[in-house]
RNA sequence: GCCGAAGUGGCGGAACCGGUAGACGCGCUGGACUCAAAACCCGGUGCCCGAGAGGGCGUGUGGGUUCAAAUCCCACCUUCGGCACCA
């Protein structure tokens, strides 16, 4: 065979073959039990993968050959998110039709992942912005409004003035658009929303079931924002309503000396005084005008006015200032708060500038303080709280004044969720039609399921506008639709979906991926799902796997599906930077893509890279340094393998010591096989990795010196085990070897290697002895050495007696196999 | 500000349950090969002292628990990620 490693003649040679006999193909009918293996649903963005985004398919392809050689019939899909706003503004910057430019990007992508030898089954491949799937996206929306989970709503919502869409909630950070970072600003439009909050305590309560990163699955916890209080009626003279309030803290209500609303509250405009309209009014324009990032900042002095009214507090009829100030928000609780500035923060920095009572009503264990430098928010008991005083505060404090005021019908406990409805509307062109027409008489009337898809027009002008329509709206063509329920004229939505409408149910189609009946078959999505393991990014903590788990349940709660979590085990792969430390991105020039690495150093040092690099999990610099240690690990295998393979006769008999440098091969080989197993299923690659670095070290120097150690037969059986465990990594040097090696045709459904444990036993074991602690000698022992005799070598060996000498030995620790240590005086 | 994760050689990292710190790889370095270079092969490589045997120090900082701490506890520093007036 050729002495020289040639991984790009290799690669192509078994990327042809695998792609003839259709290698990856899965079938739904086996008796193998099934393993879902998916990667995260990506966007075909026209800069192609880079190193980087093979962090995550490499890892993923690697488990997926492990399930396969395991005997698991492995379901590894691939497809396209490609509708949405990148999409749409790559073409818009090119000057090409959306249309053209995804197709385009997609079969870059293919072929990127076909070069670094990813065994995706591609009949299953699926795209989001063809019409066989996007209908499927539309009969889900329809499904949430069948069930009263999609609605309308009109007020003040996040427009992002650069990409001229209106966002979701998860969809602005820090006052910022996540796509483009541009800031964000309000405008008032009437939006569709899908009703997650109705399920804001099962999605809170599910988290406990699934196999996540517990990172993840905290960032989700505080996204819901589970909070406890109650209710609280504050009267209002000369009226028959009442200010409600959300508190969590109604054991403080005694010191409730003010309250304040939200600058929007619909009740600023009826409790205002003739003399402070003026002022509110202001304030009112000054709030609504101010820009995101100004009314966030937590810094910022707070601001706020009179109302010049005033409400009832309903523990001692006290009459209590209202005022408006934007530190309340609208969307919260009842955008109206109490105040109780000695145990709030916030409030404690308010009543401080305008100059309002500050009462302690919550004294610290340690006794009543009187007068406050700053608010208390710990635990204590209750003070200046007439018959109340004396109690614990927040627990029976809670309790109690909630009772009180509950047999008055004046407080309830509540219990308020953080996480807002899911603004799914889209002022965009490139995404998936809402399937809605609005009729005069009727109202909005979903279009009928067997009507779908309502088709995306092919615009030649879908530039978006400022002025918050969408370009569809500009389609007379698409606009007119009759209604479908009375026939009449009426006018179809032109919003289209958000595209994480999109990636909330594709894992459900990869399991019919071409059914034309049903967005997905039913059996063969119980037969699938959940997905056993899922891969990507942690940057969708809070958007795509929050909503994916929305819509799982949705399914579930309609009949379609009998589980509520589609991702049973998830992990976050770490980012890759660039050498230099940087963020790679297109524009400081520093990205590096596989292309580059496989025509130089080849798809499997590419791959074996990938894991090696650093912890899964963990962020790193590239380094092309370390590929080549890899392709130098690789060379070496094959010049292992191709003198096996040359080597004539059965092998010289060996002396005793060569014949227990061959148990010593044997012992490590069965080592290396439990470890690469467990590591690869714990998704410890880079221990993988090094763990069969170190075997071939061993194998390589015990083949060069001792070739006699072992038989011909039992070299070949080394390096055929060694060819097994390379494979899912390393999977094309993997096939050529193991043709080499006159195996059967592949090495994909080879059984993957079982372990020896009494093979894999030491006989000796290192015993090291410390004196107080300190190392000074080491012992080679049987593993089965008698504890007295392991002291007695212990206390005899030579570097040892030089640290006894002359002391007093008061104690002997003994762990078996590990160490000794004598504690001397 | 609040929540979370992490700090180990020149670099990426290993050490799974409190028991040999630095596996494996990169880099560096000495040698072999070569006309020469690259590649490949052999050796060395935490820091300090020592010819060596060996010794001292060493896992962000300071303390503590323990026969024994990278690992457990307390306080602090730094970096990264998330949230950000949610009452």
């Amino acid at each position: 065979m050729d002495r020289r490693y040639d991984p790009q003649a290799i690669e192509q040679k078994w990327q042809r073959i695998w792609k003839e006999r259709d290698a990856y193909r899965t079938s739904d009918e086996s008796d193998k039990p099934k393993f879902y293996c998916l990667d995260f649903f990506p966007y075909p963005s026209g800069d192609g993968l880079s190193v980087g985004h093979c962090r995550n398919y490499v890892p993923t392809d690697a488990v997926a050959r492990l399930r396969r050689m395991q005997g698991f019939n492995v379901l590894h899909p691939m497809g396209w998110d490609a509708f949405g706003l990148p999409a749409e503004n790559y073409a818009i910057k090119m000057g090409v039709h959306p249309r053209v430019t995804t197709a385009r990007n997609i079969a870059n992508y293919h072929r990127q992942m076909d070069l670094i030898g990813l065994s995706f089954d591609w009949s299953r491949e699926i795209t989001s912005c063809f019409p066989d799937y996007y209908r499927w996206t539309q009969w889900f929306f329809l499904l949430l409004y069948e069930r009263g989970l999609a609605y309308r709503s009109t007020g003040q919502q996040w427009w992002c003035p650069s990409c001229r869409t209106i966002l979701a909630n998860e969809q602005v950070e820090q006052g910022k658009c996540w796509r483009c970072g541009s800031e964000v600003t309000k405008k008032d439009l009437e939006q569709w929303f899908l009703r997650i909050t109705d399920y804001a305590q099962r999605l809170l309560d599910d988290l406990g079931t699934i196999d996540w990163p517990e990172q993840i699955k905290l960032m989700q916890t505080n996204w819901i924002g589970r909070s406890e209080g109650a209710e609280v009626d504050f009267g209002l003279p000369g009226r028959e309503d009442a200010l409600t309030v959300f508190t969590t803290r109604p054991d403080t209500l005694f010191g409730a000396t003010y309250m304040v609303l939200a600058p929007e509250h619909p009740l600023v405009d009826e409790l205002t005084a003739p003399e402070q309209r003026a002022a509110v009014s202001a304030y009112q324009d000054q709030a609504r005008r101010q820009s995101e990032i100004e009314r966030l900042s937590t810094e910022k002095e707070k601001t706020g006015v009179f109302l010049g009214a005033f409400a009832i507090n309903p523990v001692n009829d006290a009459p209590v200032p209202i005022w408006i100030s934007d530190y309340v928000l609208t969307g919260y609780g009842t955008g109206a708060i109490m105040a109780v500035p000695a145990h709030d923060e916030r409030d404690f920095q308010f009543a401080t500038k305008f100059e309002l009572p500050i009462v302690e009503v919550i004294a610290p264990p340690s006794g009543a303080q009187g007068e406050l430098a700053e608010a208390y928010s710990g635990d204590g008991f209750m003070v200046n709280s007439g018959q109340f005083d004396g109690l614990a505060a927040p627990g029976a404090a809670f309790e109690a004044v909630v009772a009180w005021l509950g047999a008055r019908g004046v407080a309830r406990k509540k219990v308020n969720f953080k996480l807002r409805d899911w603004l799914i509307s889209r002022q965009r062109y490139w995404g998936a039609p809402i399937p809605i027409v609005h009729c005069d008489a009727c109202g909005p009337v979903p279009v009928p399921a067997n009507e779908l898809p309502v088709l995306l027009p092919d615009l030649e002008d879908y530039h978006p506008t400022d002025d918050g329509r969408s370009p569809l709206a500009r389609d007379p063509e698409f606009v007119r639709a009759a209604c479908p329920r009375c026939g009449g004229p009426g006018r179809r939505e032109t919003d289209t979906m958000d595209t994480f409408a999109c990636s909330s149910w594709y894992h459900f189609r990869y399991a019919s991926p071409r059914d034309e009946a049903a967005a997905f078959d039913r059996d063969k999505v119980e037969h699938w799902l959940p997905v056993d393991l899922y891969v990507g990014g942690a940057e969708h903590a809070v958007m795509h796997l929050l909503y994916a788990r929305f819509f799982c349940k949705v399914a579930q709660d309609a009949g379609y599906v009998s589980f509520g979590e589609p991702y049973a085990r998830l992990r976050n792969q770490g980012m890759i930077q660039a050498e230099d430390g940087q963020k790679m991105s297109k524009s400081k020039g520093n990205v590096v893509t596989p292309d580059s690495v496989v025509e130089q150093y080849g798809a499997d040092a590419l791959r074996l890279y990938e894991l090696f690099i650093a912890p899964f999990e963990q962020s790193v610099a590239w380094s092309d340094r370390g590929v080549q240690g890899c392709l130098r690990f690789l060379s070496r295998f094959w010049n292992l393998v191709a003198g096996v393979v040359e080597a004539q006769g059965s092998g010289a008999a060996a002396d005793a010591a060569e014949a227990e440098k061959g148990r010593r091969v044997l012992r490590t080989l069965n080592k290396t096989i439990r470890k690469v197993t467990h590591d690869l299923e714990a998704f410890r690659f880079n221990t993988a990795v090094s763990a069969l670095m170190e075997l071939q070290n061993e194998v390589l120097e015990v083949w060069a010196g001792a070739r006699g150690a072992l038989t011909l037969a039992q070299w070949r059986e080394v390096v055929t085990d060694m060819t097994l465990l390379m494979a899912p990594m390393a999977p094309h040097i993997g096939e050529e070897v193991w043709e080499l090696l006159g195996h059967g045709d592949t090495v994909l459904d080879a059984a993957w290697p079982a372990w020896d444990e009494e093979l894999a036993a030491d006989d000796v074991v290192t015993v090291v002895v410390q004196v107080n602690g300190k190392l000074r000698d080491r012992l080679e022992v049987p593993v089965d050495a008698e504890k007295d005799g392991v002291l007695a070598q212990a206390r005899a060996a030579a570097n040892t007696v030089r640290f006894l000498e002359g002391k007093q030995v008061v104690k002997e620790i003994y762990v078996p196999g590990k160490l000794v240590n004598f504690v001397v005086r």
